[in-house]
DNA sequence: GGTTCATATGACTGTCAAGGAATACGGGGG
DNA sequence: CCCCCGTATTCCTTGACAGTCATATGAACC
């Protein structure tokens, strides 16, 4: 996980394939068919994604199943933590003052 | 917010802009000192934040405030929801798994 | 063992964004 | 009114990255 998950992230083609193998784990060709972009194109992604620890690969007869891997999406998660706290405490704020409305 | 919130993020100095402003809001020249970075390149990223909406100014005087508004932040907190079903289900799993160890 | 299928990799090109230096701008104080 | 302070903007250079085309790898099948 040396790379950055947001530089990642940043990448939409990578999102849509996360998007894809969040329902189901993929080939290569699967994704290729199913997000229309070249197979070289998909391989550099999915080869990011990878060395980043968002997905992994296992190997059937001559084809490569990917499979997602959400651990570096809980680091982004936690990430967010002290900021979810933000809106948190804004919306507190909003029930005490509605409540004074009352 | 026609920017994409992650490409914004993907910028660790931005993401260091958002920390500081976490806590409170600044001035450029607050940053500017905080960060130890240019003037010009503090400026350029509030530019790119402030267009992707992540933070909002006021002018005081001959400074400029800024502070952070959670609205971006929580479009990517939405996104990472059906994700988080994902190993939400894994650690449900995994209870199932270690009660039938018992 | 050579061919074919699925995928990875390399070389190359175009694009875009970040950083620095210099400069413009705009309000405030003398 | 001129100057100064804080900040924004412009120009320029440089580096990173995505996409394409072509080719390499490697397993399976005949």
């Amino acid at each position: 996980m040396t790379v950055d998950a947001f530089a990642v992230l940043a990448e939409p083609s990578r999102r849509r394939i996360l998007e894809r193998l969040r329902h189901a784990e993929s080939s290569v060709g699967d994704l290729v068919d199913a997000l229309g972009m070249s197979q070289p194109a998909v391989s550099k992604h999915l080869r990011v994604l990878r060395e980043a620890g968002f997905v992994t690969v296992r190997t059937a007869a001559q084809q490569r199943i990917y499979r997602i891997d959400v651990r570096p999406l809980r680091a982004v998660d936690d990430w967010l933590g002290p900021y979810r706290r933000l809106w948190a405490d804004h919306l507190d704020a909003l029930e005490r003052h509605l409540d004074r409305q009352e």
